[in-house]
DNA sequence: GCTAGACTATGACGGTCGTTATAGCCAGAG
DNA sequence: CTCTGGCTATAACGACCGTCATAGTCTAGC
């Protein structure tokens, strides 16, 4: 039944991840993210029925499964790969994009409506920390490391992982990427060898 | 010179810092600000004559000299005391505000505009990381760490801690920062003592 | 070829944004 | 008591917001 091409759904939804990671949830609007994707504003509430918050969620879990399946291959070889190709990604994204994106999971996370309910976009991005801290606990399981440590070194990773990556973006330069690696490189691989 | 409070300007300040580390700057306008502080939209461009992008500064500012005067005074009874007041600080944001508020710091940090040039607000924000990073960073050393080694830990700690207060009101849970909080007081009293 | 339905084009709705301008108030200095 | 100047009150500016409605286009299946 799709007409022209399937691939605009997706193509907005990239492109939501893509600016909601540089300028905040808030600061992008429905028409940008339109224009962004070279899509018709009407499209977006076509695609989208449920309007911004529905697009946000989307582009949370799709930036969220992006980098899970990344991480699920990288962690083939080990946690100390997993967690290189983590820090690898991140530099990328951040060295390309001159300090202007960063994670559009932490973005959504960080922005709260007035209301009391959780909107799906945080749920969505609670459920993406969560895989991603599920990936690294289960491969440092599997590699020797006690399940209580693998669970704590996870969180830490990713939670260090992001922290730096803001740090980054603010003060402009990768050295906040550098030295946080050094440390997590140097923990993680001692607790699996350990 | 000043008429009734001169402490209004601080309270714009101060209740600038908090709406931003609720709802990230671009969610927060100048006239709820105004009307947080009880104070008179026509008030806020009197004591911000360069609006917004100014008010933001200050507030980042404010937000990062209170925690720095914090950490400098626990600092004093050894790098273990300052990381757990830290971690304390920020646990107690995180909870006391039902996992709605965090750290404006970050906030202004991951929403950049579209022009090149470096928003002052967020050259604040790279100074209060660097600040707190050094007030680790030199503790550390005075406990005997080595140099690098300090700086690295320093710059893991600020980093991991912004990002798990992140994640702590995505998931609407303090586990994240139980984990952390594990990991960073194991990491410094080892780094201290080994 | 025709028709159903996925998609687009267009325009409008009420609302809020950041900012500015102007006139007025009112405590303290002289 | 007057007057100065820090502060407030009020209104407006153009721009943009999220959302909706409606009419139109064009393709895929019959």
């Amino acid at each position: 039944m799709p007409r022209t091409s399937p691939q605009a759904r997706e193509r907005i939804v990239a492109g939501a991840a893509d600016m909601i990671s540089r300028r905040g949830l808030n600061a992008t609007s429905i028409r940008e993210m339109a224009k962004h994707a070279r899509a018709p504003l009407g499209s977006t509430y076509h695609y989208f029925p449920e309007g911004k918050q529905q697009l946000a969620t989307e582009a949370v879990r799709y930036a969220g499964d992006t980098v899970a399946r990344m991480l699920r291959k990288e962690l083939e070889a080990g946690p100390v790969a997993g967690l290189t190709a983590f820090l690898a990604l991140w530099r990328r994204i951040v060295v390309e994009t001159g300090f202007r994106a960063g994670c559009p999971v932490l973005a959504v996370s960080i922005e709260e409506p007035p209301t009391d309910e959780i909107p799906p976009a945080v749920a969505a991005a609670a459920e993406v920390f969560e895989t991603w801290e599920n990936l690294l606990a289960t491969s440092l399981r599997e590699h020797g490391v006690r399940a209580e440590q693998a669970e704590q070194l996870a969180t830490l990773v990713v939670a260090a992982v992001e922290g730096t990556v803001a740090m980054c973006r603010a003060q402009r330069s990768t050295r906040p990427l550098d030295r946080t690696a050094a440390q997590l490189e140097a923990l993680i691989a001692g607790a699996v060898e350990g």
